[in-house]
DNA sequence: TAGATTGTTAATCGATTAACAATC
DNA sequence: TAGATTGTTAATCGATTAACAATC
């Protein structure tokens, strides 16, 4: 029986695994609840909250956690340990700029290609030597995706235009998880069950932004 | 006395309104709730309670929504009519991306100048033919937002080291709101009580659609 | 010891869903 | 008329906050 973990659960785990991240301290250290609380502005009563919810019982009390196995906990719930494949389809500036994004080693993403339609971008490699990465045609994302069968999440970076029909041919070929960064909602069809889609994360970011601008306490 | 709007309810608000722009109906269309939860997803229950909640009561029964009335109405809780200025802060792929980026036209938010400081970036134009912006540099900030007292929102796309640093000084030289595409959290000082800060958006999607794609239900 | 911090429960708060009378 | 859809209330659900005994 596993218990579901809810988005908003989700998203603070990340920002306790960034804290611990940034905070950088040695593996053997502790951290406390009110510690992490100064770093994520998550109080410290929904952390403990939180880590009581998801089975995270490491505490000592007067010390708080271990970093060492706090990093494991997180790790294992957020699935970092797993690390997961992903393609970019739309080798504009966004998709360039997302192949290079530091987040995504020390989270173990690996960007394994991108996707585009424009001639001039077909065939070239991007990133640091080393770690380039090749840019296909839209249209070998099928056989692509049927020889990776590893690769199941697409970062969606095509212009507004494309982006509903992209998307479609990505659920075509099987993919199972969309972030889309054209400032369109788009829709996932009824009847498909096993597709998430995270949407629209920039213009919502701004939306909120503005709001708070104009209407502060 | 002015009910505080959560943000959640900013979200689906900015969905509504996404969506009517999507449906392009002629202005005195009518759209009912059930439609407006068949492109949003958002339930036609919920739909009519954000409604009621923010006093929009236009409804026809039988009808729905008059198009051109309910644009309004979002766009005056979204601020849409009044627009809102904003500055990148680091011009790379990514700033110079979002300094196209569609989004912002048909939303009325103007993107009125960049800063970098890399010297071959500064003193350069981007954009269109007669909407080029200017990337200046860094250390013209305080001046330019004293010359511009309407910009009080800044997106913030230096690398993640130059990340804090740089928002401490946008706060420090008054900016009211940030969206923070760094992938790292950064922190507002507590004494410092009227700062927006939008962190991470990028970052929070990858983790859930991560953990989404090893617990699907 | 005294102080700090955990794990856990209970209380509060807020958000969503369901239901339905009103009515076009 | 009958059916569809609103506005609104009440019920449910879930998430956050507060409190505190246990204990290192």
């Amino acid at each position: 029986m596993k218990k579901k973990i809810s988005l908003r659960v989700i998203r603070r785990i990340s920002f306790y695994y960034e804290a611990l991240l940034k905070l950088n301290l040695p593996e053997d250290a502790y951290v406390s609840s009110k510690k992490l609380e100064d770093i994520t502005g998550v109080s410290c009563n929904q952390v403990r909250q939180d880590f009581f919810y998801l089975g995270i019982s490491i505490g000592k009390q007067k010390k708080g956690y271990q970093v060492h196995k706090l990093f494991q906990e997180l790790k294992k719930i957020l699935s970092i340990d797993r690390g997961a494949k992903v393609i970019i389809v739309g080798a504009g500036r966004i998709g360039q700029a997302l192949s290079n994004y530091k987040l995504f080693n020390e989270r173990n993403i690996t960007v394994t290609a991108l996707f585009d339609i424009k001639t001039d971008l077909v065939g070239s490699e991007i990133g640091k030597p080393g770690r380039k990465k090749p840019i296909l045609h839209v249209n070998q994302l099928d056989a692509y995706l049927k020889e990776n069968p590893g690769v199941k999440i697409a970062l969606l970076t095509v212009p507004e235009e494309a982006a509903q029909e992209t998307m479609d041919k990505l659920i075509g070929h099987g993919v199972k998880g969309i972030v889309n960064f054209a400032p369109k909602i788009l829709k996932v069809p009824k009847e498909i069950r096993d597709v998430q889609v995270i949407n629209d994360c920039i213009g919502t970011a701004l939306y909120k932004i503005v709001y708070q601008l104009y209407h502060k306490r």
